[in-house]
DNA sequence: CTCGGGATGTACT
DNA sequence: GTACATCCCGAGA
């Protein structure tokens, strides 16, 4: 896939080729590029011969060394934001408040340290499997409280698909966490991503200490998901 | 529903 | 020592 620049951003309805759009190429656009086109994409985790497909819902885009949001704002190269710099499409776990992992995916290319955080996911398969790794229950058992907070936030959704620092630094296309324009089902058949959806533009959550970059509108999501973490 | 506090490990002034 | 791209639970409206 060609570049094709930040103007995508404002462009609702990319023409993506089906199969063809989550390639080496695409975690090289820029970081609010890749953090809107990888919506509605598969993000699928595979350990024990099992595998756990969901659907990605919320993303937010953190634009690099200028971002005061970012890990990386002023060129912040440390042991922990080195994956970063990796060309686009490499891992970056990292534990928040001592308890919690995040997932990121690097985009743009080597050295232009640009990301995109994945927010939120809508479970399609692995219901027990999630479930179990979240709360230690069968699906069916969990509350309608429970069943509705499964995967909607950073630290959950890594809870659910079993996402930890081992997956730092590895490169999504060729690992056991990765993310696909479709899945394969228990039938064998391909199930391709669908992009009829409305796509709503907000504030990051969480980064009150970023001065300006707080209200830039680099948090995209699916309207009416009802696994958005923030509405 | 919203709010507030506690849990907890590591990166980095 | 302090901050942190979070989550859970209980209290109160």
């Amino acid at each position: 896939m060609p570049y094709l620049g930040h103007n995508s951003l404002y462009t609702n309805n990319i023409a993506l080729v089906r199969g063809d759009n989550l390639d080496k190429c695409f975690f090289q656009n820029d970081g609010l590029y890749v953090a809107k086109n990888i919506l509605g994409k598969f993000l699928i985790r595979k350990y024990d011969n099992m595998q756990i497909v969901t659907k990605i819902v919320e993303t937010e885009g953190y634009m690099g060394i200028k971002d005061k949001a970012a890990h990386v704002y002023n060129d912040k190269k440390t042991d922990r934001t080195k994956p970063l710099y990796l060309e686009g499409g490499h891992i970056y776990v990292y534990l928040i408040y001592g308890m919690y992992h995040c997932l990121n995916i690097s985009a743009n290319v080597e050295n232009i340290p640009e990301c995109v955080l994945i927010r939120a996911v809508e479970p399609i398969i692995g219901f027990d499997k999630i479930a179990f790794n979240r709360y230690k229950k069968s699906y069916d058992d969990l509350t309608n409280y429970q069943k509705k907070n499964i995967t909607n936030g950073p630290g959950k959704l890594c809870m659910a698909l079993q996402i930890d620092r081992s997956l730092n630094s590895q490169y999504i296309l060729d690992s056991d966490l990765y993310i696909s324009d479709f899945y394969i089902d228990k039938n064998g058949e391909k199930v391709f991503a669908d992009n009829d959806f409305d796509v709503v533009e907000a504030k990051r959550i969480n980064i009150d200490y970023a001065e300006e970059a707080k209200d830039y509108l680099w948090r995209f999501y699916i309207k009416d998901n009802k696994y958005v973490s923030v509405k």
